[in-house]
DNA sequence: TATCTTAATGAAAGTCAATCTCAATCAGCT
DNA sequence: AGCTGATTGAGATTGACTTTCATTAAGATA
C-alpha cells in the first residue's frame, strides 16, 4: 500500500494549525518513523526503536503525546487491547479492517468485511448513536497453532 | 434475566474440582456478590464495594484472582477496554451481545445482532481460525449527548 | 474427629504502561 | 532580533494489576 507521505504531512500541518499547535520537528519525524516502521506496534517498542536511532531522538514523553495526537488526527489507531497492552497501527492508506488475534502465538490477522461494517451502521442508526470509530477483536487459535497442538 | 445461582455455583464447583482447585468461601461469595451487583463494573469499583460491606470481606488480591478465574470459567467477560480501564460484565444467562460506548458520558448500550455474529464465524472459517471469544466496541456519541451539544 | 498436605488468602511490595511536572527550549508572530 | 506561549525531556508520579510470602483454610486420610 503506497502512502503519499508528503501529502499526509501537509494535512497534519493544517490540522495542527487549526488547533493552534506548533509544527515541530519531532512531530513530523514521528510520522516518518511510523510510516517506515510498517507494522503493528506498542508505544514502548517504538520508544526503544526510536531511541536506538542516532539520527532522530525523540523522548518517551513526546512519543506518547504525539501518538495521542496522531490518533485524534486519524493516522493511527488502537487496534488491540489485551493484557494491559495496547497495540497500534498506522492506518493511512489502508481500508478499515478488523483483527483476528491468536492467543497462543500472538499472530494478528487483518480482515476486511464490508457487511459487518454496514450492519454496525444499521445498529447505530437504530439506537440513534453517532459512531466515531470501532474495534472488533476476535480472539482464538490460528491454524498454525492448532496444527502444533495436535 | 433470571439466573439460577445455585446451578451456576454447582457448575463452578465442578470446574474447580476439574482443575484441582479448592472450593473456598471467598470464591462462592464473589459469585453472589457479582450476581447481586447487576451492572457493568471495574475491578477497583468492586473492591471498594466489597470492602464497604461488613458481612463479606474479600481482599483485593483475591478479587483480582477470582475475576480471572471466573473469566476462564465463562461467567464474566471483559467487555470494554478504554483509557487503561477494563469494564467487566457478569454474562451468565445473557445472550452474547456487543456494546456502543458513548465517549462523552460513558453510557454503555448493549445490542444483540445475530447477523454480525454469523459473519464473524464466516471470516474465521475463511482464515481457518478457531474463535474463542470476541469483543466489538463501537465508540461514538449517544443521542442524549448530541442533543445537549446543540 | 484429629491430623496432615497443599492450595488459598491477605497485606504489602513490586511491576509497568501511561501521565504529569516543571525548567529549559523552540516555533513562529511582530 | 526579540517576544510569547507552546513544546520538549527527564524524572517523578499514578493507577491498574501482579507477585511474594507468611498465615490460614480446604478437604483428603486415618
Amino acid at each position: 500500500m503506497k502512502v503519499n507521505l508528503n501529502q499526509l504531512k501537509e494535512e497534519f500541518k493544517k490540522y495542527l494549525k487549526r488547533k493552534n499547535m506548533k509544527i515541530t520537528q519531532s512531530r513530523l519525524d514521528l510520522i516518518d518513523l511510523l510510516a517506515s516502521y510498517g507494522k503493528h506496534f506498542e508505544v514502548e517498542e517504538l520508544v526503544n526503536w526510536v531511541s536506538s536511532r542516532t539520527d532522530r531522538r525523540v523522548s518517551r514523553s513526546t512519543i506518547y503525546r504525539t501518538i495521542k495526537l496522531l490518533q485524534e488526527f486519524g493516522a493511527i489507531k488502537e487496534v488491540i487491547k489485551q493484557n494491559n497492552r495496547t497495540i497500534y497501527e498506522f492506518v493511512v492508506g489502508k481500508p478499515h479492517h478488523d483483527h483476528l488475534v491468536c492467543v497462543e502465538c500472538g499472530r494478528i490477522i487483518e480482515f476486511v468485511n464490508e457487511d459487518i461494517e454496514n450492519l454496525q451502521d444499521e445498529v447505530c442508526k437504530e439506537y440513534d448513536f453517532e459512531p466515531m470509530n470501532h474495534r472488533l477483536e476476535i480472539f482464538g487459535i490460528c491454524s498454525d497453532c492448532r496444527r502444533k497442538n495436535i
